[in-house]
DNA sequence: TCGAATGTCTAGCAGTGCTAGACTCGCCTT
DNA sequence: AAGGCGAGTCTAGCACTGCTAGACATTCGA
């Protein structure tokens, strides 16, 4: 048994390694660079490899799109202080989010625009992603004011993205971004 | 003089033909169809002619998400009354803005994610954009309340492409769709 | 020690965007 | 009206993509 659980452990420890260096792949020469074969190169092992951890290339690009809803989730907590929820919390949560997107846009871009692969199997939505959403519904969920806050947090959410995404396409002058996440806030937030 | 005026109304008119070509057959069979061997297929010439009209194929892609802009912008205008803006207006521009993407999901993906083609020129951005924004502006200016009206414009178009965006992703369940951009126009609005 | 099964690699397929060079045809000049 | 030149078009091909069948080791259990 002893061997078999060598032989799972260093499998496992193979995806991880896949996974990481497509992120950082991506993240030095952006997605275009992560072929089959440039990252077959990197992990020191030929293409068919990969098709043995992962049924698509896209199933890559969505591993590295679930550490990033991790990592967006911790963000986000460590950004907002625990305890009653409020405008301030709010504000906060709103510039983390747009900071995580602009400390990682490769990541965000994983995350969004090149969701094919992403498992979104039958369970709902991976766990990853509900606990992203359950990280602002926590915080956001109190300033909700009558509607009902998953909806909000829904909307909230959108109109970050919807930010990011316009901004990072070069269509919104960045410049003024703090400006236009103080509005957001301002009138979103139930006052 | 005259044959050579023939030979551009000519140009002009196969120019055409390849944008309305590649048009079709992304709202047919997706963008991923519209390949270059495809689209010459459709238009009865080889490749390269392709190529003498645009430098890249994004470039194709580009000028039909300039239809896009145009139509939207046309959409927008129709949907709210012309005369003093208001709270209704800028609901009525909103439903128009997403049915429009509704409607047109293909041309919406060629617009915003497909945008690398996008003639993104020195003279700010080309005409169909900018009128599109201006269309934006025109009826939601009166209502951005004490804030900038460029600046509120620009917020309120990322939350509605956010929803867009998030919602044919499938990351929004679609049933709340319009619950949801009553409680955005609901706060955006200047109250 | 041998047979089988597991694992990995080489080589290749069908497709992509894009282009160099051959060719043909229509036009202008003599 | 005949000829040559240039513009316009096509064929063929390059370098690359994601993905996979089949050959080859290598390791394991009997």
């Amino acid at each position: 048994m002893s061997t078999q659980e060598r032989k799972e452990r260093e499998r496992a420890s193979r995806h991880r390694l896949i996974v990481s260096a497509a992120r950082e792949l991506a993240e030095t020469e952006g997605w275009d660079a992560v072929t089959t074969r440039r990252l077959a190169d990197r992990i020191e092992y030929s293409q068919p490899v990969l098709y043995s951890h992962f049924r698509k290339k896209d199933e890559i690009v969505g591993a590295v799109a679930l550490e990033g809803f991790a990592e967006l989730t911790e963000a986000v907590r460590r950004a907002v202080p625990t305890g009653p929820a409020s405008r301030a919390a709010a504000a906060a949560l709103a510039n983390a989010y747009v900071a995580f997107a602009e400390r990682n846009p490769t990541i965000y871009d994983a995350m969004f625009s090149l969701s094919a692969g992403l498992p979104f199997a039958d369970p709902a939505t991976p766990a990853p992603l509900r606990e992203a959403f359950e990280a602002l519904l926590d915080t956001l969920g109190d300033v909700a004011g009558p509607v009902e806050p998953g909806l909000f947090v829904e909307v909230f959410w959108a109109a970050l993205h919807g930010l990011v995404t316009l901004t990072r396409a070069g269509r919104l002058p960045p410049e003024h971004n703090a400006q236009r996440l103080d509005v957001l806030v301002d009138r979103l937030v139930d006052r």
